[in-house]
DNA sequence: ACATCCACGACAGTCACTGACATCAGATGC
DNA sequence: GCATCTGATGTCAGTGACTGTCGTGGATGT
């Protein structure tokens, strides 16, 4: 048998998350999380950046999903509407995830600097959409601005998502919420 | 005389300004910025609420104007001409300020935790105008959703202004980001 | 068998940030 | 004038996030 239980990284988190919730973040050590995972604060840094970072794997992953939607989308398609090609990829990665988002959303909306690490992550979604749209020939500033109308709608989409007592489809929100932006921004 | 120098929050701001330019801002120690302003670290934390926080003042006085022009708008005005109305009053507070804010931008630009930062404030912008356009009868989540738009017309006009090598007006950026913005998520 | 690898533990250190208490020039009340 | 109070600052002793360095011992390849 191995030296070491398997996933080291994966039960730092959820160690992290448990903790999180039972106590909250700032009552909650890093000493704390590592004991609880069966490791030391030494090896909780070696698979995370820092204390905030451990609520945020994957997040790079979803920004080159999402990218890459962006990029595979119809040639034909204006930006915003590879936008929402990329919104609708996104929207898939999270389907029968719901009630661990939920645990997740709740812990971080009761913590100040893990919502300021959230919107990195947002602010990163909307960079990697950026570089897409411009990889589709969109010049500056239209790429920039249709990326953040992009990643506005997915914000709210999923706060909607998250909220909604029933168990719907994220894609849906982010459908909606990007058709009422574009209706509040609407030049008509 | 006073028993102490005047404006020790100013100074301390200052002093971090200047440290966080010449050697960077992770390469700077609180006690410096203390020490070139003539206090105690302690002092520093009685006046700023962390080391990123000295850079950042006002930004709460920013939001309150911000949603204050925006409730004034004409009752008439739609909510997206109500956050232009905002926009412009934001802008005019940085009327000649631009060398100074460049030279901030510079330090910002320079530290992921300072753009961290800068992104709460951001959003603490964009709950601001989400409560001012609540307040003119917006429901959501086009309030949300049309206050996420103008802090992104807000935020690359701002980007464009800091860039440009002339030295033109913050209002004649967000105002064309905004159309931007409009053109590029237009139903049309 | 033997060397190598590498995830982890152990330990010491820096620095952001906090709480508690002391200090003392100037404002205030009499 | 004098005592008293006020409040911005200094001092000091913490806690805890994060880092650099070195040691350890099963696993792995030859």
């Amino acid at each position: 048998m191995s030296r070491w239980q398997p996933d080291a990284s994966g039960r730092l988190v959820k160690a992290a998350l448990e903790l999180y919730a039972e106590r909250g973040y700032e009552q909650t050590t890093v000493a704390e999380i590592a004991a609880r995972a069966g490791l030391t604060e030494r090896t909780f840094f070696r698979h995370h950046a820092d204390k905030r970072e451990v609520l945020f794997g994957g997040s790079r992953e979803m920004a080159e999903a999402f990218a890459a939607a962006v990029a595979e989308a119809p040639g034909s398609a204006a930006p915003i509407d590879a936008v929402a090609v990329g919104l609708d990829a996104i929207a898939e990665g999270f389907t029968g995830r719901l009630e661990f988002v939920r645990r997740r959303q709740a812990v971080i909306a009761a913590s100040a600097e893990l919502r300021e690490r959230e919107l990195v992550k947002l602010a990163s979604l909307a960079d990697a959409l950026t570089v897409a749209l411009r990889g589709r020939g969109v010049a500056e500033p239209a790429a920039s601005l249709t990326a953040e109308a992009g990643i506005a709608a997915f914000k709210v989409g999923f706060a909607r998502w998250v909220a909604d007592p029933d168990d719907g489809e994220l894609a849906h929100w982010t459908r909606d919420s990007l058709r009422a932006l574009r209706a509040a921004t609407g030049e008509g």
